[in-house]
RNA sequence: GAGCUUGUAGCUCAGUUGGUUAGAGCGCUUCGUUGACAUCGAAGAGGUCAGAGGUUCGAGUCCUCUCAAGCUCACCA
């Protein structure tokens, strides 16, 4: 006999297991083929893909991530019992800057640091932190019950996958989509890459806004630091305070001496602001880079004048080594007191580029790096978007992904990390003498300095085995090819950006599985993931997916919101407002976990949720629970009485039947939240308060609201899975149903 | 500055091509417990659907404007 109180915990991972023992989740094992043999044709012959948004390996879940398992599982659950020929696969992702930025802390911990070892050792090392740690996603998800085919389970850097992305990226450069050059980076010292621009975030600052003295001019600036890069000045053509200084070169007193500015015109400087002069600063500023390429034959070579570590250069003179803040404070005293501090306003507010990652500032640094040419992926995708190949769902995003697409800048895919896939390309030795390099030598001393010098003193070996960076002019010869193409090579040191090779995620966890996958689920059918990586992620895999099959890799994109708490904040760490999946999975129940995520949920908006919710569907598991018991019970005495007659009979069937077609409706047309909801009301209220009380009074016959509770537990199962799969083992113990399993069920109709 | 989204009960949110007395959870009021469930049931209070105009036989739903909130992008050194 069923307890008097449904208690998810006593249920849920034995029910996990029995799914696994029927191998409910491969589309191949004989439950799922014979289930598809049983449903109409024209469900057994589509094909329902999903492909899981991998999660980082070795991170624990947040409540984002019991969103997606919960959502996805509907559909994948609800598309198998309809008969489809359905796949999930599961994955995790190697998360590049992400879990490197973790080792580095851990690391830190021991006095260590990433410049200790070579690149190799360090991969190793994060390599085995990884997959000491990485089980814990995937059995996170698998407790909260999802029906993924684990038989097709990849990580971002097996083997194989690693392999396809590589030749993804080789065929692109055969195609002419991949370049170097060195432009300016978003760099962050602190994390010590580069990044998108996608990955820089802005933050609104108070600073201050410095005039100083440039000879005859008083300029404007926030940077004064920089100074000791300026290469020229510029006005804006018309400005008629500056005509007869057009084309002249000026002498400035400065704090390193005296030197010589040109002075350019250029659209780009604002007459109004300031006072109308810029200083020309190319491998320090966006603005003034794109100024020195319009105007090369005019300027001399730009100067670097802050590394990569965020410290002035030697060519800052006596400012050398400070660091980017503590030189600022030291120029402004310095000029200050030589009387070419003219004034500064202290409370100027601009937008400071910040990392995303840190939140320290994003230093523009000049770096040769490999850019994918994007314009014609774009294009092909928008032509896609043109002919409904794809569709949105999520409040206005479609609009936004299209603006994406048309505006879209060339992809910067080195990343100065380790913890990644490394770029195929290879430097010839000899041929590369002025590259920059630093190894860790047999004493474990870290050197660095040109190629052609080092050379005179160590083995081309013994650099390549102590290998920690290499920087090669932008000029430089390389080969990109898999495989060493000889001794005499050095490998490329950065690795890919971590959304170059997941954006082919659809695509390689498909030709990399089991034969035929890639015909039998390409395109998938839909993507579900969080709207905040719609750019980073969504839109890539729109690029690589057509540029690699010429079709969509799915044809829907459902975007569900952010969870927020009960005040509608954010959840953050710091705000110690996170709700924690498993925690409310081991109180409540994985089961009205997932139901809390979804009801009432809808594509593109965020989601408030709090104790109380999680309680109330706790509850609902309950009352399927004891409107199940109370049926079992009353079945026993009325069974075989299906003859007899009620009044309401008809009613309720007719009832049972809209509804079951109801719910159909809303989940093939992505109304998830509306379908749980409906589900919750009509169960509870009708179902429950209102029929079952009816066939006390005999006005329902007892078969027939068995076999509505039937129904219910199938239109359940997708939402929750594990409460109502309990249900179902003791109807089969009762011999009331023939089914084994509810999860490969048919669906009713 | 540009774009997008949102504004419905005290709180958090549903309400899919416009169609009868606008729904749920939590909270609140009153009542109810000899077995399906107190993780329950019955009854109830509470909304001029942000505001104004328009289209329509009919608008929470469509259009225009206003106000408010949020997000994203771009920014003047």
């Amino acid at each position: 006999m069923l307890d008097k109180q449904y208690q998810a915990k006593n249920y849920e991972s034995e029910i996990y297991k029995l799914w696994l023992a029927h191998d409910c989740f491969n589309p191949d094992s004989q439950i799922n083929q014979e289930l598809r043999a049983k449903s109409p044709k024209i469900q057994a012959n589509k094909s329902f893909s999903i492909i899981m948004p991998p999660p980082n390996a070795n991170d624990p879940l947040h409540v984002g991530h019991a969103m997606f398992v919960a959502l996805e599982d509907i559909l994948i659950r609800f598309a198998r019992m309809q008969g489809k020929d359905t796949v999930w696969i599961p994955g995790t992702d190697h998360a590049g800057i992400e879990t490197q930025f973790v080792f580095e802390k851990k690391l830190k911990k021991k006095g260590q640091s990433r410049f200790n070892f070579d690149r190799e050792t360090l991969f190793q090392m994060i390599w085995n932190y990884v997959s000491e740690n990485s089980a814990i996603a995937v059995e996170q998800i698998k407790k909260l019950g999802a029906s993924a085919d684990w038989s097709r389970y990849k990580f971002t850097l097996d083997q194989d996958i690693v392999k396809t992305v590589l030749e993804t990226f080789i065929q692109m450069n055969k195609d002419g989509l991949v370049y170097r050059a060195n432009r300016l980076v978003n760099f962050c010292p602190k994390c010590g890459t580069a990044f998108s621009n996608l990955e820089v975030d802005h933050q609104e600052q108070v600073t201050s806004l410095y005039y100083i003295k440039y000879g005859p001019f008083v300029l404007a600036t926030t940077r004064p630091e920089t100074k000791f890069g300026d290469t020229g000045l510029a006005v804006h053509p018309s400005d008629q305070r500056y005509q007869q200084y057009i084309g002249q070169e000026i002498e400035v007193e400065g704090l390193n001496g005296n030197f010589k500015l040109k002075v350019i015109a250029d659209e780009f400087v604002d007459p109004k602001f300031g006072t109308g002069v810029v200083k020309i600063t190319p491998y320090h500023d966006f603005n003034d880079f794109a100024a020195w390429q319009r105007h090369k034959a005019e300027l001399p070579e730009p100067i670097q004048i802050i590394d990569f570590a965020g410290r002035l250069t030697q060519a800052a003179g006596k400012y050398a080594g400070l660091k980017v803040a503590a030189a600022r404070e030291q120029v402004s005293k310095d000029l200050e007191a030589r009387g070419l501090l003219v004034k500064v306003d202290t409370n100027y507010q601009n937008n400071l580029g910040v990392c995303y990652r840190c939140g320290s500032p994003i230093e523009p640094l000049p770096l040769p790096q490999f850019y994918i040419k994007v314009k014609g992926l774009t294009q092909a995708v928008l032509e896609k978007l043109d002919h409904k190949e794809v569709k949105v769902y999520g409040a206005g995003h479609n609009k936004i992904l299209r603006h994406w697409l048309e505006t879209l800048e060339d992809w910067n895919i080195s990343r100065q990390i380790v913890w990644g896939i490394r770029l195929p390309v290879w430097y010839k030795i000899s041929e590369n003498p002025d590259a920059l390099v630093t190894f860790i030598d047999k004493a474990k001393q870290r050197i660095s300095g040109k190629l052609g010098e080092l050379l005179k003193t160590y083995s081309p070996a013994e650099i390549s085995q102590g290998l920690q960076n290499i920087n090669a002019s932008v000029d430089a010869q390389y080969v990109i090819s898999q495989n060493n193409p000889g001794d005499a090579y050095l490998q490329e040191t950065d690795t890919f950006d971590t959304w170059f090779s997941s954006s082919q995620w659809p695509f390689v966890t498909l030709i990399n599985n089991k034969a035929g996958d890639l015909e039998r689920f390409y395109p998938t059918n839909t993507m579900e993931t969080a709207y905040d990586i719609l750019m980073f992620w969504v839109m890539r895999m729109l690029m690589m997916g057509v540029y690699q099959t010429g079709q969509v890799p799915f044809k829907n994109v459902y975007l569900h919101g952010l969870i927020r708490d009960a005040k509608k904040q954010k959840m953050s760490k710091s705000k110690g407002n996170v709700t924690n999946p498993m925690e409310i999975s081991e109180k409540y129940g994985s089961d009205a976990l997932r139901m809390a995520l979804v009801i009432r949920s809808s594509a593109g908006l965020d989601k408030s949720v709090s104790d109380g919710d999680f309680k109330a569907m706790r509850n609902l598991c309950n009352k399927l629970w004891n409107a199940s018991r109370f049926i079992l019970l009353n079945t026993k005495e009325h069974l075989g009485e299906k003859a007899k007659k009620c009044p309401n009979d008809q009613v309720f069937q007719t009832k049972m039947t809209q509804l079951t077609q109801e719910i159909t409706k809303n989940l093939n047309a992505f109304q998830i939240g509306v379908a749980a909801d409906t589900l919750y009301n009509e169960f509870w209220h009708w179902f429950c308060d209102q029929s079952i009380e009816e066939s006390k009074k005999d006005l329902i016959n007892s078969d027939l609201l068995l076999d509505g509770l039937q129904v219910f537990l199938k239109l359940f199962h997708p939402f929750m899975p594990f409460v109502t799969e309990a249900i179902w083992q003791e109807l089969v113990k009762e011999k009331l149903v023939e089914e084994k399993v509810l999860a490969s069920s048919t669906w009713p109709t």
